[in-house]
RNA sequence: CGGGGUAUAGCGCAGUCUGGUAGCGCACCUGCUUUGGGAGCAGGGAGUCGGGAGUUCAAAUCUCUCUACCCCGACCA
């Protein structure tokens, strides 16, 4: 195809508000243009790619036995009224009327529409399992969309859901979806992981997420570089670290105005992880009166409040008590409270439980006590529980060895539904026996125009994009110099072209009247991934030039090999 | 949602403080020269200065208001 005739807009300055790599190269190669704040408009180049995507998308799934199907963006408010969520979804789903003034959203994603469409249309469990998927746009009114393609309000992304009357096929569906989402992230060329989501409370509910490795990713991850091992640094469980102190005798030291753990650590001369922080939160309570429940962490430590919000006895969502609340209940303000002799419910840190001797407020403005042992001044009436978020070098909840961080994107998450949806929308079918049953559901999506992006994280350098060539636009990029100037070297480069087109290769013809330096910085930027250059003085020498973009070497061919090389790949 | 910031040609920006009727670089068009890593010269096209209201003889500039967009935050004992 002739450059000449695609509309290719490459920019020199990237776009001011773009900040990562895939969102400035992709814009500065002319593959997307922004049209509004999370919403991007797909040029030829970019087209190409997401086609490639989806191609490898369908294929695998094809070969799992998922049927492609294509469901409607603009659903009516009464399918989420049946399920419930037009009211708990909130204001990331886009609602709209018709002239009628009927409500209706624009899909977010498609768990009613797909169990609806599943009841209306599969009546059988001879049929079961069932696994149907489309590729679609959704549209998640996102808080704060940015990063180009990677936080989209309006995104492309494949869908599926399985129906199943048993979890034995459900576990069998949902291993062959997590291995061809490794299968499409293997032949798109990307280096990732499978990590283990929300473990839930039940613990068996399984739920993965698919990262592709990357610094820009907005996921930050725990993995065990010994297994394989890895989590969500949310969701990662976090590991008692043991402590070698010797115990010390408790004494109440006056700490006047020093409150922060920063500050009591800096005051008393002692490490933030020989301290502990209390803090102060609603608890589930009965009655009028306000029911409080305090969380101890390792001053070192972070809370992690999803994993706190799931202990008994702490109120869902979390709430921090206020310092008068605090008051009222303790005597003492923050910044002065401590586990010893206090009147809640205790939830300690299975790291803060190990310390043998630490810093923590007295209960009394302005105190604070050192040497404090949990035994000894505590007793036994507190719970040890995982409350804190792990940090680097953490052992593995895997027992694996110490953890490390990186970050990741996230491209796929696949999870087990169970009837949530089926119940909630009356869908059955029959079983061997005759009876009406709701099948169970597994769900799992992937971002099909993100992982656009995500390879352009992975694959990229200081010139430009360097696409593998699952997804690459075109797999040849022909560059003629001057040829509006020399009959030799554009004919050799239109034979070349014919040749390769004819051979069954994507090609890109650089046939504009620009100049050598034009065209070589805008194929870097592009980043085809096999260039070949024809200028009049390699073919004096009766040779054209020939490169991979994920290489600095050059070779000197003819032409005529040139085509045979690349065919034959 | 809270805080901060920005809005001037397709892209990147200056001009705003101190009001006088819009400019630079890139991109685009024409011509000449140039031609192996983002050419040079000359000429040219292109802007409701985000919208609205106000002050003023006069507003990109000052005031009010609306909108859009960007960034940061949402873990405190």
């Amino acid at each position: 195809m002739k450059y000449s005739a695609l509309v290719i807009p490459t920019l020199r300055d990237a776009p001011a508000d773009a900040e990562v790599a895939s969102h400035i190269l992709l814009t500065r190669a002319g593959f997307i243009r922004r049209q509004a704040a999370g919403s991007y408009h797909w040029l030829p180049l970019g087209m190409r790619v997401l086609a490639k995507v989806q191609r490898i998308v369908r294929a695998e799934l094809a070969r799992i036995g998922a049927q492609e199907v294509l469901m409607p963006v603009v659903q009516p408010a009464e399918l989420w009224r049946r399920s419930g969520r037009w009211d708990v979804m909130g204001a990331e789903m886009l609602r709209l009327a018709d002239r009628q003034n009927r409500d209706y959203c624009l899909s977010p994603t498609q768990e009613e529409a797909v169990t609806e469409l599943f009841g209306r249309t599969v009546g059988s469990y001879k049929q079961l399992p069932c696994n149907l998927y489309h590729i679609q746009t959704k549209f998640r009114d996102e808080i704060r969309p940015r990063f180009g393609l990677m936080r989209a309000r309006e995104f492309i992304m494949k869908d599926g859901y399985s129906f199943h009357l048993d979890e034995r096929s459900l576990d069998e569906t949902y291993a062959d979806m997590y291995s061809c989402y490794a299968a499409i992230l293997d032949r798109i060329g990307l280096r990732y992981r499978a990590v283990e989501a929300d473990p839930g409370a039940m613990g068996d509910n399984d739920s993965h997420e698919f990262h592709v490795l990357a610094a820009a990713g907005e996921d930050r991850l725990a993995y065990s570089p010994a297994s394989d091992y890895a989590a969500n640094v949310e969701k990662a469980e976090a590991a008692a670290i043991a402590d070698d102190a010797e115990v010390e005798d408790l004494a109440k030291v006056p700490t006047p105005g020093v409150k922060t753990i920063e500050d009591v650590a800096a005051f008393l001369g002692v490490e933030q992880r020989r301290c502990v922080k209390t803090l102060i939160v609603h608890a589930t309570g009965s009655g009028d009166h306000l029911a409080l429940a305090a969380l101890v962490l390792r001053g070192d430590h972070k809370l992690n409040e999803a994993k706190a919000m799931r202990l008994n006895g702490v109120r869902r969502p979390l709430v921090f008590a206020t310092d008068d609340e605090i008051h009222a209940a303790l005597g003492a303000h923050a910044g002065s409270i401590g586990p010893i002799d206090i009147p809640l419910p205790l939830l300690v840190d299975r790291s803060a439980a190990e310390l043998a001797s630490f810093v923590c407020g007295a209960n009394q403005d302005d105190y604070h006590l050192v040497g404090a042992n949990w035994q000894r001044d505590v007793g036994t009436d507190f719970q040890t529980v995982d409350i804190r978020n792990v940090v680097e070098g953490d052992s593995a909840a895997d027992g694996s060895g110490p953890l490390r961080f990186m970050r990741g994107i996230e491209v796929g998450h696949i999870f087990k539904l169970g009837a949530k949806y089926t119940r909630a929308l009356n869908v059955t079918v029959q079983d061997a026996a005759g009876q009406d049953t709701a099948p169970i559901m597994g769900c799992y999506g992937f971002g099909v125009s993100r992982i656009v992006a995500a390879v352009v994280e992975q694959w990229h350098d200081d010139d430009g994009i360097i696409w593998p060539e699952a997804v690459a636009p075109f797999a040849v990029h022909l560059v003629a110099l001057n040829n509006s100037r020399s009959v030799a070297v554009q004919s050799t480069a239109e034979d070349l072209h014919e040749q390769l087109e004819a051979g069954g290769l994507e090609v890109l013809f650089d046939d504009r009247d620009e100049r050598p330096g034009v065209k070589f910085a805008d194929a870097d930027l592009i980043g085809i991934p096999h260039r070949i250059t024809i200028g009049e003085r390699g073919l004096k020498e009766g040779v054209v030039e020939y490169r991979r973009r994920d290489a600095a070497t050059m070779e000197k061919l003819s032409p005529s090999m040139t085509v045979r090389r690349l065919i034959d790949r």
